[in-house]
DNA sequence: CGTGTTTTTGACTTCAGTCAATTAAAGTGG
DNA sequence: CCACTTTAATTGACTGAAGTCAAAAACACG
């Protein structure tokens, strides 16, 4: 257990977005309580049915929540980034719902859920952070509802890689629209609610139409704009700040 | 404008539902300053891209949340009920990425933003509680991307007119499992993302299996705990304290 | 190098969508 | 209370997008 490393400075970044945050809150952010812990591919953070104790921050690598059907369908209802807080949704829920697993190998802090309730109320502004960040998520999710919903298949895959040029490049990764997503088609597919097939073929066409490239486990965004275009990609719910947009797309 | 009457009775009753509130936390929230109004149906309460001043809360009716795709679509997000507060979403978010409309004839108070988040952290109490909303609604966010995800049109629609029936009986709306959905069958459709036809023949479908009763824009559930294995559905996602669930379903 | 994923491809199936016409309410105004 | 309009539900025939199955190819990794 650390008290007041750096470990949590993504947190902070992530928090200060939308409003800065003054030195005594970043502080105190910092000082959080946590425990670092590497994980390795396909772990599981926290599965359904289980009452979690803390809330773990993505310092690095991804990480996603997924819901598992009566017929063994998966669906994936959200994928997280570096800065990310995986799991203020259980903070005051008692039973996960869901199951959140490492998309990769992943560095992740786990801090404990009073800690952070107890921040978020003794410091406002940190609260109102959290709080914001709780809202965007709900908000994406209505962009996911929205997506499956009633997008088709191409329109559904080239919305969902463009979320992904945008998050990622609000957090700082990645350089400019040339973006490396460390996804197999399997999980873009539960992603999407559609088949691995199914995404395969449509990967192949928006390759074929000049809008990525792809290699083995992972696909490269080329023309950004475009492919907003065919995935009907407006940034709006993403409630990024303006500065961190990526410029071409005001 | 009104102070202090108990228009907001059923905010306090729906807060309440998870852990107790204290008398003054209570009378706080009486006393939350708003203005009611009474809708007629279709009117809008939001519309993307305003810049929302007011939260508001369903006193009584029906609203849905919903947002318009590139080719026309309409994707139903969210459904509200009497106690329901329609748009904590917005109320730290500037610009609203979604629409909010009257399913019904309603009656509804609209709060000034600012004064629900001094409250909220003025008393922890009441801000936990708050936080608590919105988290429970991400969990239904994220059970519908599931549904419209990873289930066939049966499934999905039963799904839904269980959430119904367990949300209306969390309300204290309905007589035991026999409960009226006052939705066109195109609005279902917009939910579960569907075709009006195809929902028209779901339902039918269910109908015959001895599950619904259907009349003119209404639905009527006859056995709930077989619509539940028909349609894959386990309330832990709603979050609902024991003593609410429907009886014969622990 | 062999083993296990992940991706790719092709042939075939199916669930849900589309189109279009019909029926049944629910209002509405005279 | 009745014609008249409108909105919602229903039905049938046909289409099509995405799913299924199964096998082959391409990697990644020990």
């Amino acid at each position: 257990m650390q008290i007041g490393s750096q470990t949590l400075a993504p947190l902070v970044r992530k928090l200060s977005l939308h409003a800065p945050l003054s030195q005594e809150d970043q502080a105190a952010l910092l000082a959080l309580p946590h425990a670092v812990r590497n994980l390795e591919l396909g772990q599981y953070i926290l599965r359904e049915g289980d009452v979690p104790t803390h809330s773990c921050l993505v310092v690095s690598g991804f990480a996603i929540r997924h819901k598992i059907t009566g017929n063994g369908g998966r669906q994936i209802v959200n994928i997280h980034l570096s800065g990310d807080m995986v799991d203020l949704q259980n903070s005051l829920l008692t039973t996960a719902d869901h199951n959140v697993q490492a998309l990769s190998r992943m560095s992740a802090a786990f801090l404990p859920r009073e800690a952070i309730v107890e921040l978020g109320f003794s410091r406002p502004a940190v609260g109102k952070a959290l709080w914001l960040e709780t809202l965007v998520e709900g908000s994406i999710s209505r962009e996911w509802i929205t997506n499956v919903g009633r997008r088709d298949a191409q329109t559904r895959v080239a919305h969902l890689l463009c979320e992904f040029a945008y998050r990622l490049d609000a957090v700082g990764i990645g350089p400019e629209c040339n973006y490396e997503l460390p996804m197999t088609q399997e999980q873009l597919a539960d992603s999407v609610g559609l088949t691995p097939v199914h995404v395969n073929r449509t990967l192949k066409a928006l390759d074929a139409a000049g809008l990525t490239k792809r290699s083995r486990k992972s696909v490269v965004i080329t023309d950004l704009q475009k492919l907003a275009e065919t995935g009907d990609f407006r940034s709006t719910y993403l409630h990024l700040p303006p500065h961190a947009l990526p410029k071409h797309h005001q």
